[in-house]
DNA sequence: TATTGTTATACTCTATAACTATA
DNA sequence: TATAGTTATAGAGTATAACAATA
């Protein structure tokens, strides 16, 4: 026998944006983190990988400038996808402080393949959606990324 | 002198609509937290907060089962809730293993002056969109949530 | 047997301070 | 002095297993 059976509301909170936005963020992040488990990547780590291929040498500083992260927590996610052996630290003759980030050809083949299934579950997450109405949510996100 | 001219692009990331939520979820989360700071309150406490003002006499599992959150963590924030004195864990009589759970006058009292700040959040981070765009916005997450 | 609340634990993400070696 | 990479640490969210009390 249930104790309570008056039902529960959350409809107070489902007026938020901000709260329906949290809901679905945790399952698309769910979702993502069974999709990349088979090529034993995370969010954090393909995104850090997915720069790495498409701007060959960069410093991490720069790379965790541009996805939002600290330095120090960067340092945590290049060390894992070099003990995987997909990312190469290189030192930097311009700038000894500096180290240049490379894939590895193992790294290579494993981001073109969890791309793959990133675009799949990209498109999966939108599914039902029509192409403005894409582009309407990219626009909120967007404003919703740069203001606050 | 800067190691690297080369300008860094994320491009390919952007491409994804999970990349640019995840970025967007990041920056309304430390916005809202901000929010909150004052109050005391959490983006987890709020909701509870809120769940239990809005549904008195709920029990635990049934207000970790509403916000998706697994018991044993809810646990922690009814306890915060109740160390506050926002909160009270009373017995149930219709089943003694479970528990009633009670705002108290003080709880009311945060919960609706954090309401309104959170109110005021949420339309920042809206701001600038028609309501026809809130409402894509808001059809997106729906099926992003149920979907997966 | 199943469920409720709970404890313990582990992993992930985030944030800050401080160190070293360079510039 | 300032910056790049790093280490250490703490807080917060998430997830699972297991236990005692109760149904």
């Amino acid at each position: 026998m249930r104790a309570e059976a008056t039902s529960v509301s959350d409809a107070r909170l489902r007026a938020f944006v901000g709260y329906n936005m949290k809901r679905a963020m945790n399952v698309l992040q769910a979702d993502l983190a069974r999709t990349l488990q088979p090529f034993g990547l995370r969010m954090l780590t393909f995104s850090t990988l997915s720069m790495i291929v498409e701007n060959p040498g960069l410093r991490p500083s720069q790379l965790a400038e541009a996805l939002l992260i600290e330095r120090a927590n960067m340092v945590v996610y290049v060390d894992q996808l070099e003990q995987a052996g997909w990312v190469t630290r290189a030192p930097n003759p311009l700038d000894r402080r500096a180290h240049a980030l490379h894939c590895t050809e193992a790294g290579a083949c494993v981001y073109d393949q969890a791309r793959a299934a990133v675009e799949a579950h990209d498109r999966r997450m939108l599914d039902g959606l029509r192409a403005d109405e894409v582009a309407t949510v990219r626009k909120a996100l967007g404003r919703i990324e740069v203001g606050s």
